[in-house]
DNA sequence: AATATGTTTGTAATCGATTACATTATCAGG
DNA sequence: CCTGATAATGTAATCGATTACAAACATATT
């Protein structure tokens, strides 16, 4: 019994003839270790739980893919658990690094409170990625959502934009970074701040249409929108044929993400690139490292990211070209 | 010690005031049971996993949503893991069932082999949704493909449509039922079967664009586009627009699955509709019997499934109108 | 007061793998 | 053939929660 988990450990010490022997009939009964009496003897799962707020989150996919082959590496297996944005429901996933089945947790979101991710982060390992909720005392790992903000705007009205609507989900921490950047380049600008294109969407395609149909109802429609996930563009871009206009030509169209979706739309979008992979895969490092060296101080890590110029952004890229700003 | 376990278990066998005593007391030093010690004690994990060939999937986001809710219901956790199509790394999570971390497994997706399943299903609790592995002796549900492709490519015959091509992936079985639904449609039709009509796809928006390109190259271009999965339908309409033709009109288009992006296409997809929630629902039931209940016999159960007509298949839709067909 | 009855609480074995420690096997050298 | 050293295997405690069973306690009955 001892040597078995000695052969299974690899352990050195066992003659080589016993080992095969081991092997031999492990097979033969089709044994196969039970991971729990494992795990409690030896008080590690060697099991992450990524948290998710939905399976089908293209933006995040990348992100969890850059998680998993970090952990892959040091040899640590994944798990996803969804919490459709639903604080009891994550609560109890939480639950299980309370209760040891996983060694640590990824957040790629919370509905926690600051606090509540503050006690736990300081008593078992937890990493923040990508969303980041303010106020919470845990590593977090992501952009800056204000620089970028600022910039599509900015290259939106040196583009000639004068009219620039934001869809964003205002209660989120992220969103509401990028309305300050978009603020500061319009301030910056001089354009006036309207509030009539301040237009709120929960990230999905559904909210994107309805921002739409929104802002071209308006007296003055506007000459560019800058939606806060590429999903809520599509969601425009779509409303906008359904109302007769054409994306890109009437308005220009700015995403958020660079998903798939964002480049192969008609038209296709500008969109804010962030890398995904490295978003992960830095924040499985800061887990891990929690883990085996529970008392090292961690500190934020911001990933760069880039726009994208892509057709529905193509009217202001002539602009550019001809000089017309 | 005893008693506390008796606390946590809500055996009424406690005094209230020992009860509330324990409560308090746990409170205050924040203690956690340990759920592996339970587990192993309790031979029962109450945990399934859900193994997903991808995170971002918008089909089977819908079936893993509907396999959630009845998990729950019925008090079991979902953890989820990501197999990336790699047989080596869908063993590795295959394990957790060996090794009892998880009560039971549902594949909506997989590449082992029929004989691999077929073992493991004999042994522990397992159940196949959507996917299906030619051979494999385990619950699955899932629709009929075969008859949901015939039912395609006659509606498309029947709308005038004589060059039908189709996308599908030939390495699973599900996309070869399909093939043979198309091919029952046009014999029963009296249309020719065409090789150079027949394109492989993997699934993705990438390898759609690509069939595309291949079938307008050709010297007779189809004038209808069947694909295998909406993202592949997604990637010829964008290749379309690219190679200046118009889809939906030079030819038309039909999807499978009815993910949200086929609604906001433009043109919209025309597709084949799965209840995604109620496949879901279907397979967890069958696996938690299977696991409460492990001597009893199971069999497959298929869902229905509807075609949805949209955009892409408007000139067809029209002809159907004005009779002309 | 003594016994019977019912209610709580405590004790100890158990789940399965790991591992320090004890024990046995192996073999070289005297 | 024996001693001593080393190599290999076995024994038993441990991780933490559960639960059959035993023990203690409280209350009612005669």
């Amino acid at each position: 019994m001892a040597t078995v988990s000695r052969v299974l450990n690899n352990d050195p010490v066992v003659a080589e003839s016993t080992r095969e022997h081991v092997l031999q009939v492990i097979n033969e009964v089709g044994y196969s270790p039970n991971a729990l009496g494992r795990s409690l003897r030896k008080n590690s799962t060697r099991r992450i739980l990524i948290l998710l707020p939905s399976i089908a989150h293209q933006f995040l996919s990348g992100v969890a893919r850059g998680a998993e082959q970090a952990a892959w590496r040091r040899g640590y297996q994944i798990v996803f658990s969804v919490t459709h944005s639903n604080a009891e429901l994550e609560r109890k996933y939480v639950n299980m690094l309370l209760q040891r089945s996983v060694d640590g947790i990824l957040f790629t979101t919370s509905q926690l409170t600051a606090q509540e991710l503050s006690g736990l982060s300081s008593h078992y390992p937890a990493v923040m990625c990508s969303e980041c909720v303010e106020g919470a005392k845990l590593p977090y790992v992501g952009i800056d959502n204000e620089q970028a903000a600022y910039e599509v705007t900015r290259y939106l009205i040196e583009g000639g934009c004068r009219r620039i609507a934001i869809i964003v989900h205002l209660e989120d921490y992220s969103s509401r970074l990028r309305l300050k950047g978009y603020k500061r380049a319009l301030l910056e600008k001089g354009i006036p701040d309207r509030m009539e294109y301040h237009v709120k969407g929960d990230y999905s395609i559904t909210s994107g249409a309805h921002a739409c149909q929104r802002l071209f109802s308006l007296p003055e429609p506007p000459d560019a929108v800058f939606a806060g996930s590429d999903l809520m563009a599509a969601g425009v871009v779509r409303r906008m044929y359904e109302m007769g206009l054409h994306p890109g030509e009437d308005a220009a169209i700015f995403g958020f993400d660079n998903i798939e979706l964002a480049r192969i739309l008609t038209p296709s979008l500008s969109t804010v690139s962030q890398s995904k992979l490295q978003m992960g895969r830095k924040a499985m490092e800061l887990l891990l490292e929690q883990i085996e060296n529970p008392q090292c101080e961690q500190e934020n890590v911001q990933i760069g990211h880039k726009l994208i110029f892509r057709e529905s952004t193509r009217r202001i890229e002539q602009n550019y070209k001809q000089g017309r700003v």
